[in-house]
RNA sequence: GGAGGGAUGGCAGAGCGGACGAAUGCGACGGUCUUGAAAACCGUUGGGCCUUCACGGGUCCCGGGGGUUCGAAUCCCCCUCCCUCCGCCA
């Protein structure tokens, strides 16, 4: 959510940054007359408020002095006054929400780095790391689910059975090769970041916060009768872990790291991607995240991208950085980096990891507050999260870029540990 | 699922229609004393919104929402959550 105030002050500058994302700022318009109706009407209540209880107090003196037979005239002033405040009240709060329901579907501002474009076109590619996407061979030029289906290592027919499409089922080294994955970015993260097993199912609040909901409501999944919604990230939870709560300064920055299953509908993307493992609605992914002060932020941004690529480069992978352009990051987001592995198989960059700073957008929607270091006051916190691990789009560029000209699938030396000795899949 | 009990400041815990944003205790912070520390004593100690250059002023918040009243932490209604017992269950 913006900052009402920063609305109000400065609204060229909001106006500017929502227009660099090529959003409609007409709505800006409206809250800021919603927004100074708002104020007036709530000065002249709290006006009206005032009056009443001064009225009250000399209605009370007038009791405890025997004299309360003088008190009718009051009480009459004050019974009038109090059906104005009523009414006022009631506008005033129908205004509040007609602000808070825009302000809830407006966007980020996107940071001043952020590259300026339309769409995915424009994002600006960083660099390009690992084997040069033309080095692989031939044996490696298989697409992930024909390997999966000659290795017996995923079974996308019986999980549609269990499911419907779009999910998957993953047996013996495959399922081994899920866990394994996570483990790893696991346990390459608990050094700083708190390990946290959130739950997976939450309430709409918690789905608000974090800018998933309202504007995104096709995208989740929601328990109706229990009115909670499947988490499409742990992202979810974490960012709602701290919630209505004021963090010390010299507790900051606080590190989490988390392994769920996510689930999206993926409403948007019928007939897209329906091969594999390119895009299912529930997957295993391990996400890590930090609360921070504004001026942490940015090492916080570079410490949490040099975690989530350090993991693909040692895997051994061909991946690009990509710094997200204003028509493509994510609605809650101020700027994003994404890491794409080349998969040879389907030969496609996949994107794997999603590395966002969020400035005090999902905190303000959460709450998250710290007590600055100088005491005075509070303040609204940064966020930043990234995907440690994605499993999905990982598992499918593995097998493609360690098939071996036998068929069989070699197990990277990171994972070896995870593995007992087994150096080969099938 | 059934039956009871509860929700007040960082914590504990009073208040049960008027002077209550709220006693008291603990904790925390500042000070006095001390070579230093402890003890003792004194003081400070929530948040939101609006307004003001500022000092300040106004208003709201005692789990959430509605109601009664001139006036609600206190009375009434609804909801949520927590605890205890019973049932069920991994």
């Amino acid at each position: 959510m913006l900052d009402l105030r920063l609305i109000r002050n400065e609204p060229d500058l909001v106006r500017a940054g929502l227009a660099r994302r090529g959003e409609d700022t007409s709505v800006l318009d409206e809250v800021i007359a919603l927004d100074a109706e708002h104020r007036s009407l709530t000065a002249r209540r709290d006006g009206l408020r005032a009056e009443i209880r001064t009225i009250s107090n000399q209605v009370g003196a007038l009791h405890r002095e025997q004299r309360a037979d003088e008190a009718g005239a009051l009480q009459e002033a004050s019974r009038a006054l109090g059906a104005e405040e009523k009414e006022l009240d009631a506008l005033s709060d129908a205004l509040q929400d007609e602000i808070t329901q825009r302000l809830l579907r407006l966007p980020n501002l996107p940071a001043a780095e952020c590259p300026d474009g339309d769409g995915e076109a424009d994002n600006v590619v960083v660099r390009v790391e690992g084997p040069a996407p033309d080095s692989y061979q031939p044996y490696q030029r298989v697409p992930h689910w024909e390997i999966a289906e000659q290795l017996g290592i995923l079974d996308v027919e019986r999980a549609v059975k269990l499911s419907g499409s779009m999910f998957v089922m993953y047996r013996g080294a495959g399922a081994r090769l899920v866990r394994a994955l996570c483990q790893l970015a696991i346990d390459r993260n608990v050094d700083l970041y708190e390990e946290i097993r959130p739950p997976t199912l939450v309430r709409t609040d918690t789905m608000v916060s974090t800018g998933h909901l309202p504007k995104f409501v096709d995208e989740a999944y929601h328990m109706e009768r229990d009115d909670l919604w499947a988490i499409p990230t742990a992202e979810v939870p974490l960012t709602s872990l701290g919630r209505d709560e004021i963090a010390a300064a010299p507790d900051l920055p606080r590190r989490f790291v988390a392994h769920t299953s996510c689930f999206r509908r993926e409403a948007g993307s019928a007939g897209k991607d329906t091969r594999g493992l390119l895009r299912v609605h529930e997957f295993d992914k391990v996400e890590i995240l930090a609360y921070c002060t504004p001026d942490q932020a940015a090492d916080l941004h570079a410490e949490i991208l040099h975690r989530a690529e350090s993991i693909i480069a040692e895997l051994g992978f061909t991946y690009r950085l990509l710094d997200l352009c204003t028509g493509d990051i994510g609605n809650s987001a101020a700027r994003t980096f994404d890491i794409e592995v080349y998969a040879p198989g389907a030969d496609q960059w996949l994107e794997v990891s999603s590395v966002s700073w969020f400035s005090d957008y999902q905190a303000r929607r959460a709450n998250l507050r710290y007590r600055p270091e100088d005491g005075t006051g509070t303040a609204v916190l940064h966020t930043l999260n990234g995907s440690a691990l994605a499993v999905p789009r990982v598992w499918a560029a593995l097998v493609e870029v360690y098939r071996q000209p036998d068929g069989t699938v070699a197990v990277p030396e990171l994972l070896q540990p995870y593995f007992r000795g087994q150096t080969t899949i099938g």
